[in-house]
DNA sequence: CTGAAAGCGCTAACAA
DNA sequence: TTGTTAGCGCTTTCAG
């Protein structure tokens, strides 16, 4: 009457339990194997590995974490936009470490949101994550205090941390905004003209304030006109400039805050066959082919996801050091093509 | 003589049984509070908040998905190099779907190499994924045959699998290449180059095939000039545009395979000041600001990784369904800016 | 060198 | 409504 006990539905993932049962050996003998510790015998392990390949056995990571303690061979990384190719520049470097050291990545974008940004360090510290990566978001980075003192290293990357100290590893936007214009100052320009997006961020105030240092340090600051710009859409940016040269002292030279401003100035000056001086920040992948002679700033992106990384190791191996801040150089490269005058009314394409 | 039992040390996380003593409640009431079931005493309820509030409890996710059998509220995705931007755009768009499931993504690049990709499912089978979302690489992804028995979904994009049938979500490279090509023809095109990177892989392969199945229709593939370039360097393709227009029997047209060899024959084309139509695969950020018309295959990038992570939800739902097989379709645009004929000799800068 | 028992932090049964 | 007990799959004592 009684049925014989039903065998494990094929669906069920094999254990360590199968597998001793499978080998005629005890639970504890597969651990040993599946470790590679040493002291088993080679015959028994042999059985072991075999009964292993056989039934397709994968030890469950989760469980094993759990008994062992902490080391889940898990860092999470939260940056704004993965989309957005300097990001994912970064995310890419940043794996290409982890994946060195048996670690995977788990990358979330907070998307500007500091809530969001809270959430995802919530749930990745609910997965336990060995440590985090930030481009933090937001005005108040405090909420992470408590997960730091329990022990979670944070590396804060392109912008640092609000409301707390911690390890950073930034772009030196200063400098690479006064070189830049220094360089025109040097050819000869007097009259800049200055385009940002929102001062509100870390990184566009860096340049900005750069950019002034270097004007007032040249005695030409009242010489500038600043705008700023409340859209990323490039029309905007082809406004503004629009209108700085449509103004009865336009400059004879361009400063764009970031790539996206760069560019949308750059269409203008194409389609009004201009031949103001160009220049800005971000190195971009085809910016060597951009239809206009321009000037930017560029700087190492990969260094950026690197030196997270390895500065996120550095703090699991060995915890409370010193505080550490990178601070990744800037250099000016010139790109676009210089086409010259040209007769034709240019056509640029829908973009 | 005996010491009081020490204090757990400050590192430690508290956990629900410290929660619970806190809370003065058995450990079960607290495990209730964490999932929000409803039949928990509002006052004791309140309590138990308090004491995860002021302890600074976080749950341990693995250990709860370990007891609740599966679910770790993540997927795996597996591309080639988180560092292209084709790659980084599938990424984002699938995290953001994820996202809305409250999954996470643990996102690695196998880099091209067939091992890595089955190193890198291991790793993420023995983490319990919930699924897996792989762009294949190599020709045999059969060793995922047991996975997909055991209930894992898996969901492939950009290639199919091979050795083996899986959901897939594909570019619908043929038309693609074949509309793009018919355009040139009916342009009045008549020798057309085309240039390749190696047919190896599966791209390239439904490119070329939609090429040549045009040319044929049109009885004009002996005119066709086919080469294929064995690096990806720009330069490469640069070179292999040159030799096509120094040949006695130069094409009027140009095709590229994807955006890298379109980049590098532009170039080589700024360069010659040539009017030669140039055409190929693969839209991009800041192809309108290419300095010569071009005319690309584009495609919807993100759809397919939100194709892809939205089938895969479907899988993890409900399983074994019929096979299913998005194709992504694709669209001609009009790239870059017609500069006309330009007098000064161009200059490229350094990139 | 091998194994039995305990327990990581949590949830699912089953009482009370 | 609340608590008790068992146990997820594994590793760690500690005996044999």
């Amino acid at each position: 009457m009684t049925d014989p006990a039903p065998e494990p539905p094929a669906t069920r993932r094999p254990t360590m339990v199968d597998v001793a049962k499978a080998a005629g050996v005890s639970l504890k003998t597969v651990s040993r194997v599946a470790n590679n510790v040493a002291t088993v015998r080679p015959e028994l392990a042999e059985r072991v590995l075999r009964a292993m390949r056989d039934l397709g056995f994968q030890r469950n990571n989760a469980a094993a974490n759990l008994r062992r303690g902490q080391e889940t061979s898990t860092i999470g990384l939260i940056i704004l936009d993965l989309a957005n190719p300097f990001y994912s520049t970064i995310a890419a470097a940043a794996a290409e470490v982890t994946q060195r050291h048996n670690t995977q990545l788990i990358t979330a974008s907070s998307g500007w949101n500091p809530d969001r940004e809270r959430e995802l360090v919530l749930d990745l510290c609910e997965r336990r994550v060995d440590a985090l990566i930030i481009v933090p978001t937001g005005d108040d980075q405090s909420y992470l205090r408590a997960e730091i003192d329990r022990g979670t290293p944070v590396v804060f990357i392109d912008r640092p941390p609000a409301g707390l100290d911690g390890d950073t590893v930034l772009i030196d936007n200063r400098n690479g905004a006064r070189e830049l214009v220094r360089r025109l100052i040097n050819e000869g320009h007097r009259g800049i003209g200055v385009i940002t997006d929102s001062l509100n961020s870390y990184t566009m105030g860096e340049r900005v304030a750069g950019v002034s240092e270097e004007l007032a340090a040249a005695g030409i600051a009242e010489q500038a006109h600043f705008t700023e710009v409340y859209s990323d859409k490039p029309e905007t940016a082809a406004d503004a400039v629009g209108r700085m040269l449509d103004a009865p002292d336009p400059p004879s030279a361009v400063f764009c805050g970031n790539n996206r401003i760069l560019t949308g100035a750059l269409e203008e000056l194409v389609a009004r066959r201009s031949r103001v001086r160009l220049a800005g920040f971000d190195d971009f992948e085809f910016a060597h082919l951009l239809p206009y002679p321009v000037t930017v700033v560029g700087y190492d992106t990969r260094a950026l996801g690197r030196l997270a990384a390895e500065l996120t190791f550095q703090r699991i191996r060995t915890s409370t050091p010193p505080l550490t801040n990178y601070v990744v150089p800037t250099y000016l490269v010139d790109r676009g093509v210089d086409l010259g005058t040209r007769q034709p009314a240019p056509r640029v394409a829908q973009g």
